[in-house]
DNA sequence: TATTATACTGTATATATATTCAGTATAATT
DNA sequence: AATTATACTGAATATATATACAGTATAATA
């Protein structure tokens, strides 16, 4: 997708607007009433443009025969977030990154965006309200403050837990369940890799 | 909005899937196409029947000037769920129906549908995980049973709790939380009024 | 019983529309 | 210096398309 033009865009955004109103994409004529061409030609050569740069495809020979060609929103909204199991039941076992199916979930439907959601096996984290087949939308970064709930690999074993780095080195993965005990983990012993922190929460039941 | 015809809706629907595939709507010739029609004027009777029961709006003289209809949707998807806000901050205290904003959250978003998220208020529920601040997904429904989570009304104060039927006239509603106790209601004494039952929960942090 | 709505085929046509060709002009690449 | 992309006007035209008109037939309604 090669850079829009000033113009073009005008149009593109013409085009969009027409739809919205009247449910059909416009003219070479209807364009140039809209905004402002003396030829139908100015409009063609527009079209073409666009078509080229692969904003719009167009349909030869046919009135009207423009569309929008939107892969991001046809793909990623449609498609939604993933929904990928955990397999830890308290203590931090195997990661199965299974894609269990998908969640048609608005862009943005937490404050900020996110890339997938978690299924939550296991109670360590219960009393931050955080029970077993829950939902976690989780924020791919390493970012991450003291105090933050983080998706914690410790080789191959993933785990939610609250973050808090006691020094450099000396990092602790605490559970929200007395039942639990911390994690000590020291950089210098153990490789500890953050997946990213949890931004939301979803529950059906 | 009349009845519509099962040809008539058979016009309709292709109308839909042409827009959806091409981008923008068909002409006559392609309805015929589509539907195995031998006259564009199958396909021009059935439009003007579907212009006037309401299901259509028709350009006149414009290519492929065909819109649909689509009030219930343009409404009820783009509006979506409205957030009340439950000021309860562990005993029940009065409930302020104020429309705090709307969620745009698709439909059937959990399982069951819903009616519209109470943003809860207090820890009562603490131990089912429900935190302050949550949003709770509350289906409108006296239809409930023993430890469904309700949103339970006394009087003017609305709270949510287990709901526990111990016998015909004596209803128990239980807090997740040790620091709160039973609430027994007795409803030959005190009138008691399910507002629904939470079917699921948002956390946005 | 007459009328209206539905459900088609088949033909014809005015016009709405895409699209080509001929120019003019400026700015950006090669 | 030559080419290409952008940004237009203006005219011409083949054809895509809406739409009216002439029929046929069945079922529902007044």
């Amino acid at each position: 997708m090669k850079d829009i033009t000033s113009q073009q865009a005008k149009v593109l955004n013409c085009i969009q607007l027409y739809i919205k109103k009247t449910g059909f994409p416009p003219t070479r004529a209807d364009i140039c009433r809209e905004l402002g061409f003396k030829s139908p030609n100015s409009a063609e050569t527009h079209l073409r443009a666009l078509e080229k740069k692969g904003f719009i495809s167009i349909e030869s020979g046919t009135s009207r025969g423009i569309a929008i060609n939107n892969p991001e929103t046809a793909e990623e909204e449609d498609l939604g977030y993933p929904i990928i199991g955990l397999v830890a039941a308290g203590s931090p076992t195997l990661a199965t990154e299974n894609i269990e199916k998908n969640v048609n979930c608005p862009k943005g439907f937490f404050g900020s965006n996110f890339d997938y959601f978690l299924r939550v096996k296991g109670l360590s984290m219960k009393d931050a309200g955080i029970m077993e087949d829950d939902l976690i939308a989780v924020k791919k970064t390493q970012d991450v403050k003291n105090g933050d709930i983080v998706i914690a690999r410790i080789d191959d074993e993933v785990t939610v837990k609250y973050f808090h780095r006691h020094s450099p080195s000396i990092i602790h993965l605490q559970p929200a369940n007395n039942d639990f005990s911390d994690i000590e983990i020291n950089l210098e012993e153990t490789e500890l890799y953050i997946e990213g922190k949890s931004i939301g929460l979803i529950r059906e039941n």
